[in-house]
DNA sequence: ATCTATTAATAAGG
DNA sequence: TCCTTATTAATAGAT
């Protein structure tokens, strides 16, 4: 798979000995990541460069490799291992592990994946429990949804019924400025022209206001 | 490289599953020994598939790699030290414990349980998750409905030519019982009134029926 | 297991 | 190491 074929061999050169090997350690690496996720297994691959450089890659860790390689060789040798602490750990794991893949295979299937294998009736039984939660979720989507919708229109009407409240001191206070504007300023005794009167006074006291515009107004 | 472009995606389907693993296998450990020898690399190979069965491949031996790796990953607990195991498959245990416990929440949230606690857009999420997968589930199940369907009206039309067949041979018989009829009986020359002919008379060699009710025309 | 069309890896060269 | 390209090798899908 290059410009030419060649024989596999251990390549003298150690300039292209090195690129090779940066190329076929990636894909290697490469091919071995694939292998563990399209088939569902562990891989591991542990590299060193003839330079003693180490590469490696663990599907799932190198450790648990390695745990479980030993223990498949170890089967294979000694079956009598006196250590029954590690055993009932060891046990414990493959319960889990059995557990866990009992429950992915199940969820798979509710994900609509590895359907193949399952018949009629099944189907069928997958199918009403989706359903049932489809509208579960929906449901309780909706709530949510329904709750918003009220907050906001409680909200809504809080703020409209500020806004009346200040419409109506609003007005209050123009009248009470004509009045002011007609008797002329209650300090100096001034008498202005409209336009000049509104830079001339020194403005409504805070205290005048500030009960009709309470923090809840500006929260949205 | 093959026949068409494929995703890197865990493969649904179980038996492709275990035929792409049984190829890519092979081609990994082939790639491993290559660049061992091509490179003068040390490599090791550890497969477990998702059945648990061990592949390997050691440049060397395991137990070298295995120590080199240690060595460089500078972790001086020895793998057979049976203090450190334990701790290990403790460790194990926890994460798969950890593991299973994240599957069952997403799991009882397909389910449509354990719903608090989520927002608009995650229930969103999971609303179209269910749509797909009760999609996918819905036309598995009318596929396989239709198969029985068209299986049922082909095996029909196979008893409807059967019963084709029957009629054209009862015909045959009748039409030859009537000249049987009207010449009198073949083996004692006698002539009966149609009402005792049926009685008097053996009846057909078996021979002459069996052709026209095959077994099939019973399975059903 | 075998076949083969197609894709992916990579040897060679820069 | 990266890029390009011609060529071989791997393999997906079918049988």
């Amino acid at each position: 798979m290059g410009r030419g074929k060649i024989v596999i061999r251990r390549i003298d050169n150690s300039t292209s000995r090195q690129v090779t090997f940066s190329k076929r350690r990636n894909g290697l690496l490469k091919k071995a990541k694939e292998l563990a996720i399209l088939c569902d297994a562990e891989v591991g691959v542990t590299i060193f460069s003839s330079t003693g450089k180490l590469y490696d890659f663990a599907s799932t860790s190198m450790r648990s490799i390695i745990e479980r390689y030993n223990k498949a060789k170890e089967e294979h040798q000694q079956l009598g291992s006196p250590n029954s602490e590690v055993k009932f750990w060891q046990r414990e794991a493959a319960i889990l592990r059995q557990k866990l893949q009992n429950l992915q295979e199940n969820h798979r299937q509710m994900m609509g994946e590895e359907l193949s294998g399952l018949g009629v009736k099944e189907l069928q039984n997958l199918e009403s429990q989706l359903e049932m939660s489809l509208r579960g979720v929906r449901i309780k989507k909706d709530q949510i949804l329904m709750n918003e919708i009220q907050e906001l229109n409680r909200k809504g009407n809080i703020i409209h019924q500020e806004n009346v409240e200040l419409y109506k001191k609003v007005n209050l206070i123009r009248q009470e400025n004509n009045e002011l504007y007609k008797k002329g300023c209650r300090w100096c005794k001034q008498r202005l022209p409209s336009h000049k009167w509104f830079r001339h006074w020194r403005g409504f006291t805070s205290s005048s206001l500030s009960p009709a515009v309470p923090a809840t107004a500006t929260k949205l």
